[in-house]
DNA sequence: CCCTGATTCGC
DNA sequence: GCGAATCAGG
């Protein structure tokens, strides 16, 4: 199976909302999670909100010595300093809090009665029973309705849409 | 042992 | 680009 838009639309939306790789695989089906991270990082986003994981421990072991059993893997490269922030300025660094979900929508199809032309945008917990998707009609080329479709289509383009950060944030606000 | 994401690299 | 294997952890 592989990453149509649909799919990677709603691997968008269920990552941004802090379900586990693993979580979004069942849901996607056909894919492991390891394909999931892979594809989550391939796309460009990789730190979120994470529950676990107390984000960077700065310092990571080397971790050089390997049995190799067969093939060993070679040419690791050399780690890396990140280092963006020089010194604390007054400003502490936001953190984009990014709730649970809390809209009222149509939300009426589940993933079994989605349709091909249905709005494939995640309604209520996803990790529940209860979740759907919106189901409202979408247009031929995008798996959102009108409304999803302009919050789920901000990020990076293939270069040159340069959307400003604001009015993602503009329209991601009215969700949260 | 269960789980998490991160990374590498052959395909 | 994709994802299994493997890693470091909670």
């Amino acid at each position: 199976m592989g990453w149509t838009d649909e799919r990677v639309a709603i691997l968008k939306k269920l990552w941004l909302d802090g379900l586990s790789a693993s979580q979004i695989a069942k849901q996607l089906g056909g894919v492991t999670r390891n394909a999931v991270i892979g594809k989550v990082h391939r796309l460009g986003l990789s730190g979120r909100a994470t529950p676990s994981q107390p984000a960077r421990p700065a310092f990571k072991a080397p971790r050089p010595p390997r049995p190799a059993p067969s093939q060993p893997m070679i040419a690791r490269r050399p780690v890396e300093q990140p280092q963006t922030q020089t010194t604390a300025s007054h400003a502490p660094v936001p953190v984009a809090p990014r709730p649970v979900f809390r809209m009222e929508e149509p939300g009426s199809a589940t993933v079994l009665t989605l349709g091909a032309h249905m709005c494939k945008w995640p309604i209520g917990d996803p990790s529940s029973d209860n979740f759907t998707f919106c189901g409202r009609r979408s247009d031929e080329g995008t798996p959102y309705c009108l409304e999803h479709a302009r919050i789920a289509y901000q990020p990076q383009q293939s270069g040159k849409k340069k959307t400003g950060p604001n009015e993602l944030a503009r329209s991601l606000r009215r969700y949260i």
